[in-house]
DNA sequence: CTAATAGTGTCTGTTAGACAGTATGGG
DNA sequence: CCCATACTGTCTAACAGACACTATTAG
C-alpha cells in the first residue's frame, strides 16, 4: 500500500466535527485607555449584544490568512500586526453550533483605529481591567460616550485575555511600537505603556531603559506646532531588537 | 423568529470543515536535559517517523478534555499539568486531510516521566534547542542512546515552541514545580531551570531569589542516602503564589 | 518675562553576579 | 581526620524610583 492508495481511501468524513473560526480582537489606544473594535449583531443569536469581527476558517486557508481575510473584509484594513492569542473551544460557547475559535490579536495605530472607526461598521469599546496583579480580571466594555456594552458569547473572556498578553509582551517585545505611528516621541510611548498597563510610570526611569534597549532610533526631526518645547521623534529601529 | 427557530433553521455542513485535533508535548527532564515523550509511527502516512501523541477533538469535548483524554489514553496519566500552547493551521501540514490542531504542553516530574516509558508505547526524545537568544531556535530530537529521530508532520515546530514557551514562563510561573515531586531540594530546582534554559546559573542569587519569592515552603524534612551533608527539602506552597 | 512641557543629573534602595568562606553529613 | 556537597556572607556592578534641576519653545 503505498501513500497515495492509502489517502485515497482516508475517510475523511467519518467522525462529526465542529466548526472552526477565528475571532479579531482590534486593538487599539482612545484617550488614554486600551480600547477594540466591536461589532453591533444584528441577527440572531443574540441579537443586540456586542461582537468581535469573525469568520469561519475556510478549507484551503491557514488561520493566519483567515485571520487577514476578517481583517480586510470587517475592518477595511489591509495590514496590522497579527499574533496569536488563544483558542476558544468551550463545548456551548456559540448556542448555533459547535464551534472553536482560534482568537487573534491585531494592533493598531490611533490613527488606524479611528480611520475604521470613521468607516462605520465598527464601534469602540472602551476596556476597563482592574489592576488584579497583572494577571488582568473580567474586562468591562464601554462605549466612548460611556454606556455599556454587553458582549456576545464568550467575548469578553477573549478581551480580556488580549489585554493581559499584551501587558506581559509590553515590556519585552515591540508590541508598543505597533500602537504608535511611524514616529513617535518618547512621551507618546510612555503613554502607550501606561494605557496599556493601566499605571503611571516613572519617567526619567522609563526613557532611560528605553534608550538603553536600542530598540529606537532618532530621526533627528522634532515634534511641530506644540505650544512648548518640541520633543524629538523616535522610531522603532527594528533591526537592533533581540 | 426567535432564537429557537433560527437554530432549527441553521445549516451547520453549509461548508466543509478542516478536521480538528490536539497534539500533547509530555515534557519531563532526563539526565539534565528537556525531554519529550513521542510515538513512533506504524502506520502511512510517514510510516517511521516520530510524531506527538495526539487525537481528534470530540463534537462533545472540549479542547481541554480532548487533550486530558489523550493523556489518558496514550500515555497512562490521569492527571498532569496541562496548559494550551498555540494552534497549528498550515494548510498541508497532514497529507490525509485538513487538520487543524491545537498543540498542548503537559509538564511530567521525572518520576512520572520514567513510569509511562517503562509501560512502553512511548520513547524519550531529548530535546536539543540552540541558545538562539532566549527564542529556541530549531529544535533537534534524539533518543536517549544517541540516534536521532525524525520527526513527522509539524511536530519539529510545536516542540520548539514548547522548549521557548517553558523558558520564557520559567521565571515568573510556577512551572519549574510542575517538573519535580513533592518535596525537593533548592538545588533540583536550580537543576531543573538551568535544563529548561541550557545554561548555568549562580548558585547563590539563586537560592536568595527563590526564598525570597517566598514560593517555597520548609518542610523540616532533609534528603536521606547521600555521602555528605543533606540538603534541605522545600515543598511548593501554592497559596503564596501570585 | 511666564507658562508649559521636554529632557537630564544624581542620590538612594534593591537586586544579581562573583566568590570566598563556613557547615555538616558519611566514612 | 578528609571529602563532597549544602549553605551563607559580603563585595560590587547594574538598574529602578524619586525628585530636583536645566532646556526650549510660544506668546
Amino acid at each position: 500500500m503505498t501513500e497515495s492508495e492509502f489517502l485515497a481511501g482516508y475517510d475523511p468524513a467519518a467522525y462529526e466535527r465542529p466548526a472552526l473560526a477565528v475571532d479579531l480582537v482590534l486593538m487599539g489606544i482612545r484617550a488614554g485607555r486600551p480600547a477594540a473594535l466591536l461589532m453591533r449583531r444584528t441577527q440572531l443569536p443574540q441579537p443586540g449584544l456586542w461582537a468581535l469581527p469573525g469568520g469561519f476558517v475556510g478549507i484551503d486557508e491557514t488561520l493566519d490568512e483567515a485571520a487577514e481575510r476578517v481583517l480586510r473584509d470587517k475592518a477595511g484594513i489591509a495590514r496590522a500586526r497579527l499574533e496569536q492569542l488563544y483558542t476558544f473551544g468551550a463545548v456551548d460557547r456559540d448556542p448555533r453550533m459547535r464551534i472553536v475559535s482560534v482568537a487573534y490579536l491585531a494592533l493598531l495605530p490611533a490613527a488606524a483605529f479611528a480611520e475604521v472607526l470613521a468607516g462605520g461598521g465598527l464601534t469602540a469599546a472602551v476596556l476597563g481591567v482592574p489592576w488584579a496583579g497583572e494577571a488582568g480580571g473580567p474586562v468591562s466594555a464601554v462605549s466612548e460616550d460611556g454606556a455599556p456594552l454587553a458582549l456576545a458569547f464568550d467575548h469578553a473572556d477573549i478581551l480580556a485575555l488580549a489585554v493581559k498578553r499584551l501587558r506581559g509582551k509590553l515590556d519585552y517585545t515591540d508590541v508598543a511600537f505597533a500602537l504608535l505611528p511611524e514616529q513617535f516621541t518618547l512621551r507618546q510611548l510612555q503613554d502607550v505603556h501606561e494605557a496599556v498597563l493601566g499605571a503611571a510610570l516613572n519617567t526619567s526611569a522609563f526613557r532611560r531603559r528605553m534608550r538603553d534597549r536600542g530598540w529606537i532610533a532618532p530621526t533627528g526631526a522634532r515634534e511641530a506646532g506644540t505650544a512648548f518645547r518640541p520633543a524629538e521623534l523616535f522610531r522603532f529601529d527594528r533591526s537592533r531588537q533581540s
